[in-house]
DNA sequence: ATCAGCCGTGAATAGTTGTTCACTTCTTCA
DNA sequence: TGAAGAAGTGAACAACTATTCACGGCTGAT
C-alpha cells in the first residue's frame, strides 16, 4: 500500500466528526430534533451531505450518538451533584435540582433528547440514556430510604414519575412562559424540587430546608 | 336547483363522518399517531382516500378533531369521578386516579395523544385540551389548599407535574412492562397516586387512606 | 514526481405520504 | 325517467428528505 493514515489526518478525521455531532446538538438545540436533518447538518459543520455518512452509517446512528452524549454529560452532572451532597436526602435534592437546571438551561434540546418523536431505531438509544439517569435517580432515593429518611416504596417508578414532573412542568408545553428572567427560573427550580421530594416522602418542612441547601450551588450552573 | 340534502342523506353523512373519525382513533389506539396515515384510515373507515378530504380539510384538522373529543370525554371523566368525592381532598385523589386508570387502558392512544410529535397546526389544539385537562387538576388543588388540606403552591405547575408523572411513569418508555396483570396496574395507579398527593402535600399517612378509597371506585373502570 | 487509495462532493435516486382532481356513481326532484 | 348536482373514487401528483455513488481532488509512501 501506498497510503496508511498519518496522525494528522487521524486527528482531522476526529474532529470532523465532532464538528458534525456538535453541528447536530446545534440543530437540536435550536429547532428540535425534527431540525436534525442531513443536510441542514451538513451544512453547520462544513461539509456536503455525502460527507455525513463517511462518519454515520445512517441519521438514526448520529441522532443515537448526540442522545448517548448528552446524556454522559447529564449523568455525570447529576453525579457529581449528588455526591458532593452531606447525606443521602440531599444528595437526591442536589439530584433533581441539576436535572431540573440542566434541562431548564437547554429547552429544546432537552425536548428533543427527551420526548420528541423519532424513529424506532433511536429510541432504543434514548430508552438506554434515559433507563442510566432514571437508575441514578432510583439510587439516590434508594440510599434515602435506607438511611430511614423515606418510606419503603417502588424507587424505579418513583425516580420515573419524577423525572416526568421534572420534564413536563420545565419543558414541555405546558411549561411557564417567562423562564427566561433568572428569578422565575429559580421559583420554578425550587418549587418543582419541592413538589419531588414531597413526593417520595420527605416531609414538607424538611423538604423546603433541602430545597433551599440544593439551589444554593445549582444557582451557579444557571448563570453558565 | 333538483337536488337537496334529505334527512337520510344527512345523517349519513355525520355517520361517515364519525366512521372516519372512529377509523382515526383506532389506528392511534393501535400504533399512536404515526399511524394515522390518511391511506390506512380511509381503508378501515372503508372509504377512498379522497372521501377523507370530503370530510376533514387536512390531516392536521383530523388529528386536531381526534385529540379534542378524547380530551373531552377524559375530561369529564375526571369531573364526574371527583364530583363524586366526600371531599376536596378525595376530589383531588379521585381525579388522579382517574387520569391514571384512564391512560392506562388506553396507552398507545393516550401517548399519541400527549406525547407523540405532530406537527405545529396539530400541537395547537393538543395544547388546548392539555390545559383544559391541566386546569381542571389545579382547580382541585386549589379547593384542597382552600380548604386547608394542602399548603400554599403553584398550583398549575404542580398540576401540570402531577400529570408528566402520571404519564411518563404509566405510558412512558420506562413504564413498568407487565401491567397487563390487573393486580400489578392496580399497584401502579395506587403508587403513582401516592406519590401525587403527597406531592402536593398530603401527609403521608393520610395520603395512603384517600388512595385505598380512590381506588376503590376506579376498579371498575379498568374492568371496563 | 508519481501513483494507489482514501476523502469529500453534491446531484441524482428512492421511498414515503399528504393532497388534488377528472371522472364515475348515486341521490333527489320535476 | 331524466337532468342537475352532490358524493365517492383512486390514480397521479407534489413535497420532503434520507441515502447513494461516480467522480475529482488530496494525502502519503516510494
Amino acid at each position: 500500500m501506498v497510503y496508511r493514515r498519518t496522525h494528522q489526518v487521524v486527528k482531522r478525521l476526529a474532529a470532523r466528526r465532532s464538528a458534525i455531532l456538535a453541528a447536530a446538538r446545534d440543530a437540536a438545540a435550536e429547532g428540535g430534533m425534527a431540525a436534525v436533518q442531513i443536510a441542514p447538518v451538513a451544512v453547520r459543520a462544513n461539509v456536503a451531505a455525502g460527507t455525513v455518512y463517511r462518519y454515520f452509517p445512517s441519521k438514526a446512528e448520529l441522532i443515537s450518538e448526540l442522545i448517548a452524549e448528552v446524556s454522559r454529560d447529564e449523568l455525570a452532572a447529576i453525579r457529581r451533584a449528588a455526591d458532593a451532597a452531606p447525606g443521602p436526602s440531599s444528595a437526591l435534592a442536589a439530584a433533581v435540582t441539576t436535572v431540573a437546571v440542566h434541562v431548564l438551561s437547554q429547552r429544546k434540546l432537552a425536548w428533543g433528547i427527551l420526548a420528541e418523536p423519532v424513529d424506532v431505531d433511536v429510541s432504543v438509544s434514548r430508552l438506554a440514556s434515559r433507563r442510566e439517569i432514571s437508575g441514578e435517580i432510583a439510587a439516590r432515593i434508594d440510599a434515602a430510604v435506607r438511611a430511614g429518611h423515606l418510606p419503603a416504596q417502588d424507587t424505579a417508578l418513583a425516580a420515573t414519575a419524577l423525572l416526568g414532573a421534572l420534564h413536563e412542568s420545565l419543558v414541555g408545553p405546558l411549561a411557564p412562559e417567562n423562564l427566561d428572567d433568572p428569578a422565575k427560573l429559580r421559583d420554578a427550580v425550587q418549587t418543582v424540587t419541592l413538589l419531588a421530594l414531597r413526593a417520595v416522602g420527605v416531609m414538607d418542612a424538611r423538604a423546603r430546608g433541602l430545597v433551599v441547601q440544593a439551589v444554593l450551588p445549582a444557582k451557579a450552573l444557571v448563570g453558565a
